[in-house]
RNA sequence: GCUGGCGUGGCGGAAUGGUAGACGCGCCUGAUUCAAAAUCAGGUAUCGAAAGAUGUGCGGGUUCGACUCCCGCCGCCAGUACCA
């Protein structure tokens, strides 16, 4: 095919206008501070989520979302608006490594290579980035920054009166000491047991794991010092702020699983021991051989069916409490659920396992000795690592209690006929003491006040968050700002950053928690006395916070500057009139979120992580003043993924892969950028059809052929159908042009680009049908059709303003976009549905304000009418003035 | 299991409660051509010769009128997994 004519020569004229583009910077954005800022203009930022330079390039579920913001960033410019629309480069993380370890290449070498291919890609696909504002999270001045918002981190703690961030020089103040200062920092050195994977020799954080087993690598967990972040104080806020955002209702709800908030109560049993006299310094102890242990319930309501307690088989108390007897029996149960993987877990999920201690526990709330218990459906992570079993309303312990045979007693009553046992609902307490009779609701706080005068327990709420970690034994990726002395920490001189990591020759893991940065030992020699941190940050850490340097890319004095960040945060004016731009100060309310990214498009895949940590360091960021906005983004939209052309999922193996280049090879970049907005709306999961790209060439070259047509020669030359002429000589024309501005704009604005595009073959199918076209009709359709072909809409209008005067040689992604008149778009006579009960039976033309009664009477007068109305009785004729007219007989 | 999303021609997909299938692919017919490709014109839900009937996963309901709203099922896809 390639050998083949072409259906017009986008061969030839595509890469020009990339080059011109590129040359002109057509697309340069201006900045607070520039020459040629105008303040006055209303911004807009869109956002693309940046990709990971791979190795195998760009693959076409790229361009999708790109090509979704790249039509809406050149249709706000041609309205008027101050578009941000940049790309950038996440360059760190394992792969680039990985690669470095095989080869001995350093990894900022084939990260570049990578890096210019993507780019290469991108540019010939003709997105109008703002490449002056490129950015890269493995830059010196952008890995700076990174390193700068880390130490803001590690200087700040979360004051919880004032629910925000605050520096820690103010504890310093106060008088606090180091030790106590270092257990608030919001980033922080932890010994927790961690995952650690010997194979990757690094640390993962909980949720990457199964990422990384599933790639075939091992993780175990083990007791590291790591860095941590303490996500977890603005768990609350992050869920709070969600509210607000327009994003898709099932991430909302993903991010508020993650968080998993639950309101509940801590109750405190106490444990006599079974191993008579053991002593430990657990703090937990009351005597030598009484222990207290708190248990998290969402339902202390259900306090008096508690029939038995779970440690979690971790539990610190266990080897205290349990008989001497079972010791063994015991050690034998926690080495095998410590090396329970994952998935064997999953199996357990219906078949338990638990072991007798041989301890029992006291309920608090009537005195009851029950047995404790240990298993591994209870975790050691969450909550207090302890539970009360209550199996009459608690699926979990029900099957446990049936399994080992531990008595049920019914505490809730279900206000239906359901079975009481397993009954997880609200109800009314029963069996309960001083609680029976009170609905769930009550019941619940009635109890709550009574631990609390009791001293027995209190109101809690958890939240399944935990805390990031934040470190990684790796070498590609942001060294910590921080300095060792004294077996202390502190952070390195601003001055000293960017810190960048030493050369090596060898990126092996070394296996030790140290990293491969250990290997460095002139660069960890920072001076006499201090160290250098060794561990590396995630690859979340560029992610979080890059959106932010594209406000203002090159500063080498602030990460963003005050005016930079001002001017694009502000609240964005919709529907602004590009003419009167909206020049109202942004909204001083801090209290409702708002996101300085207008839209945000990307996959799915980042629905929790990504977004969470990014909304996290904003809101840092926000609290300690470097932010006016709390929120990053505030509109969201997940494209939706291509599957091949066998309706799979792309992969290498099953040979689905689409290629972008072979695409614009042979059909062009205005092609393969309407096809993937054609296929079918944007967030949906859709099959690739080679056929559907041809279909939408085949349009392009329609539109082509509007102005152009094959000589004798074989050459391109102008068609006699354009002429100079006013648009009132083709008034049927002049309807469905004006109809293709109005619907085109309408879909931009609501992403439904498919629906655009049709409208645009109708209104070239209307000028390929049409005798003579008014040049300045067809010109004013190619500035419509630019944001979604723009080099062909550019390539067609240059070459038609050298033959009309009348035409503007003006760029045409320098002009507005055209404004339809509402009066073209009325007809005069309109098409009325006649209907027999609700049956299409006939059709008039009418006048368009017709009276309701004329289209009655013609509508009744029908023959078609009259043969279904035959032998009925008209009981009722509803008229829709315009569009119908039903006529319901019996 | 739970949560979310989706079920419309041969295919991708359109339809503020008001003509179901816009637009495109594919297919059929015709024009052009020595022929083909390309292009142009017309047709194309199903059954039926037609009149007409039937059709938006299935079963109910609301309504003059339901792909659209409500209730109950079925199927597919994605996410999640003992979070007390």
């Amino acid at each position: 095919m390639s050998d083949r004519r072409k259906p017009y020569p986008f061969d030839v004229f595509e890469s020009q206008w990339q080059t011109r583009w590129d040359e002109q910077k057509t697309f340069r954005t201006p900045n607070p501070g520039d020459s040629d800022f105008d303040a006055t203009k209303p911004k807009f930022f869109v956002l693309d989520m940046f990709p990971y330079p791979s190795g195998a390039g760009l693959h076409v579920g790229h361009p999708e979302g790109y090509t979704a913001t790249d039509i809406i960033g050149r249709y706000k410019r041609m309205n008027g608006f101050n578009v941000l629309h940049p790309m950038g480069w996440d360059a760190f993380g394992l792969p680039a490594e990985q690669y470095a370890i095989k080869t001995g290449q350093h990894p900022r070498i084939t990260t570049e290579q990578n890096i210019d291919n993507f780019r290469r890609q991108l540019k010939s696909l003709g997105f109008a980035y703002d490449w002056d504002r490129e950015v890269n999270t493995t830059d010196p001045g952008y890995v700076k920054w990174t390193q700068w918002i880390f130490i803001q981190l590690y200087n700040s703690y979360f004051c919880e009166d004032e629910n925000k961030a605050k520096p820690v020089s103010e504890l310093e103040a106060k008088g606090w000491t180091r030790d106590q200062i270092d257990a608030v920092r919001l980033a922080f050195v932890s010994e927790a047991p961690v995952n650690w994977s010997p194979d990757l020799g690094t640390v993962l954080a909980n949720e990457e794991i199964e990422e990384w087993k599933a790639k075939g690598h091992t993780v175990e967990r083990r007791p590291l010092r790591q860095w941590m972040l303490r996500i977890t104080k603005y768990a609350q806020r992050l869920i709070d702020d969600l509210d607000p955002l327009d994003w898709p209702e099932s991430i909302k709800l993903l991010q508020k699983n993650w968080i998993g908030k639950s309101t509940g109560a801590e109750v405190a049993f106490t444990i006599a021991s079974a191993a008579g006299g053991a002593s430990t310094n657990n703090s937990e102890q009351i005597t030598d051989n009484c222990h207290e242990v708190t248990v998290f319930t969402t339902r202390p309501d259900t306090l008096f069916g508690a029939t038995y307690m779970v440690l979690a088989p971790e539990h610190p108390l266990v080897s205290t409490i349990a008989s001497p007897g079972k010791a063994e029996e015991i050690d034998a149960y926690q080495k095998a659920c410590a090396n329970k993987s994952d998935l064997e877990r999953g199996d357990m999920n219906k078949n338990k396992s638990g072991l007798f201690t041989g301890a029992y526990a006291t309920n608090p709330v009537n005195g009851e000795e029950i047995p404790v218990w240990i298993a591994d459906y209870v975790m050691m992570g969450y909550g207090t690592g302890a539970i009360m079993a209550v199996p009459a309303h608690d699926e979990r312990d029900f099957e446990f209690a049936k399994k080992f045979e531990l008595p049920i007693i019914q505490v809730v009553q279900p206000k239906g006929d359901e079975d009481w046992q397993g009954f997880i609902g609200h109800g009314i307490a029963v069996n309960s003491g001083f609680l029976d009779g009170l609905p769930t609701k009550e019941a619940k706080s009635k109890i709550i006040s009574w631990l609390v005068e009791n001293g027995k327990g209190t109101a809690k709420t958890n939240f399944k968050l935990r805390d990031w970690l934040f470190s990684r034994q790796r070498y590609w990726g942001e060294p910590f700002p921080v300095l060792w002395e004294d077996g202390k920490h502190h952070t390195a001189p601003e001055s000293d950053l960017p810190i960048l990591q030493p050369e090596l020759e060898d990126f092996k893991p070394t296996g030790s928690p140290e990293g491969p940065l250990a290997k460095a030992t002139d660069w960890i020699a920072y001076s006499e006395t201090a160290k250098r941190e060794t561990n590396t940050m995630p690859q979340w850490a560029g992610s979080c916070w890059y959106y932010l340097r594209y406000c203002d890319p090159n500063n080498t004095e602030r990460f963003i500057s005050k005016e930079a960040e001002d001017y694009w945060s502000r609240q964005p004016d919709s529907g602004a009139d590009a003419s009167q731009p909206n020049n109202s100060s942004p909204s001083t309310d801090n209290s409702s979120p708002q996101g300085i990214v207008d839209l945000y498009v990307g996959g799915t895949e980042h629905a929790v992580l990504h977004l969470l940590y990014a909304r996290f360091w904003h809101k840092v960021l926000h609290d300690l003043g470097h932010l006016t906005t709390s929120e990053p983004f505030q509109r969201l939209v997940n494209q939706g993924l291509i599957l091949g052309e066998d309706g799979q999922k792309m992969s290498k193996s099953t040979g689905n892969v689409v290629n972008p280049d072979d695409v614009v090879n042979e059909y062009g970049a205005d092609s393969l950028r309407l096809y993937e907005m054609f296929m079918g709306p944007l967030e949906q999961v859709k099959p690739w059809q080679m056929k559907g790209v041809e279909g939408v060439s085949r349009f392009l070259a329609r539109v082509w052929r509007v102005a152009f047509e094959t000589n004798q020669e074989g050459e391109w030359a102008a068609t006699e159908k354009l002429v100079d002429a006013s648009d009132d000589t083709a008034k049927t024309l002049r309807k469905t042009v004006h109809e293709t501005i109005k619907k085109v704009g309408e879909d931009i604005e609501k992403l439904s680009f498919n629906t655009a595009i049709s409208q645009m073959m109708v209104c070239t199918n209307a000028f390929t049908n049409a005798e003579k076209i008014p040049v300045s009709m067809f010109v004013e359709f190619l500035r419509v059709l630019n944001p979604f072909a723009p080099h062909l809409s550019e390539e067609i209008n240059a070459r038609v303003a050298s033959a009309f005067d009348s035409v503007s040689s003006e760029m045409l992604s320098e002009q507005a976009w055209p404004s339809y008149n509402e009066e073209y778009l009325i007809e005069s006579e309109v098409e009325i549905v006649i209907q027999v009960n609700g049956k299409l039976r006939d059709k008039l033309i009418v006048a368009k304000d017709a009276a309701k009664e004329d289209v009655e009477a013609l509508a009744l007068a029908s023959d078609k009418v009259k043969a279904h109305t035959d032998g009925l009785t008209v009981r009722k004729v509803i008229v829709v003035p315009g569009r119908l007219v039903n006529i319901v007989a019996n």
